[in-house]
DNA sequence: CATTCTTTTCAGTAATTATTGAAAAGATGA
DNA sequence: TCATCTTTTCAATAATTACTGAAAAGAATG
């Protein structure tokens, strides 16, 4: 299949941020090629489109669709099976904030706790050494109930909330 | 210098989490030494204490320093520089932010934007494609908005606008 | 200004992570 | 059930990124 310039850009691009995102470049441009395509593409076009392996692709498929980014459909009068992306920008970025949170958040999250839990116990260092580690866990159990609560919210809400960041910053004075 | 149990698992965890931060694990143990352990540190006892070459610990402060999380002192009757961690978790993560925001999103809407140009002047693609891209584009266009207003509020406001999640969720209906 | 202590640079090496391709496994239809 | 088409697995290899250590450069002291 021969990209359009656009779905060429997209893909080149997304290649490029996938790195800094944590996703292999593969996996990026799969899924950008599915994404600005928008039709179902079967795993082999999309090996030879983009000029990478077929086990490859298989593996790149295999992570998106577990991410939930992207689904399997199977086309009249074709054996093989066909993938696309979802087509909901909103979703595609909550469960990549999901999987970062899950990654990066939850687990230093777990670590401050613990190591709080322990110095209350026996305290072993300075007050100073104390203070810092309260505070940096304070912070991140406000940080976790916030995404909490805003995760919890219809997209219609979030939107309105992130629209609104101007009004609100005038009525938190 | 030997660190107590808790600045090591905290060196242990932050340099774990560095990974997936897309911080490299020195820098990231670096960063957590200097933090938790809360007073100046000169360079080569940073490298005794985590077992690491000296050069690395010249570049990871160098690093830590670029982003303005990490400042060098002097202390008096020492020739060597001491560093120390800025003690405002706030600001640390702002940093933070603002790195990966410039990392992540900005170029990302320069394409956006490049391509949304280029296909309005002359649309090539399908009707779909079109859709997908326009939406992708005022996806970035609202968050950049957005978080160059919180950028812009008083750390206190923040703070506020935080906590004051499940008040604002009730606000807006 | 020479000695000594400290920091930086950088080429080489190590460690990690991503990708390939051949072979095995799975599925479909005659 | 066999022949064929499709997908997956996995060991080998490639690409990327991080780290080291020796040597050079820079600073402070007498």
């Amino acid at each position: 299949m021969k990209m359009t310039p656009l779905v060429e850009q997209m893909v080149r691009h997304w290649g490029e941020m996938g790195a800094r995102w944590g996703i292999s470049r593969s996996v990026a441009q799969v899924h950008a090629l599915l994404h600005f395509t928008a039709r179902p593409v079967p795993a082999d076009e999309i090996a030879e489109t983009l000029g990478i392996a077929r086990s490859n692709v298989s593996g790149c498929l295999k992570e998106l669709q577990g991410w939930g980014v992207v689904r399997l459909v199977h086309l009249p009068g074709d054996r093989r099976e066909h993938f696309e992306s979802i087509n909901d920008v909103w979703r595609l970025f909550e469960v990549l904030l999901d999987e970062r949170k899950r990654r990066e958040v939850d687990p230093t999250l777990k670590a401050l706790r613990e190591c709080s839990a322990q110095e209350e116990a026996a305290p072993k260092d300075s007050p100073e050494t104390q203070r810092r580690l309260s505070e940096m866990l304070e912070f991140f159990e406000m940080m976790d109930a916030w995404y909490g609560e805003v995760r919890r919210m219809p997209i219609q809400s979030r939107v309105r909330l992130v629209k609104a960041a101007n009004r609100i910053r005038s009525w938190l004075g």
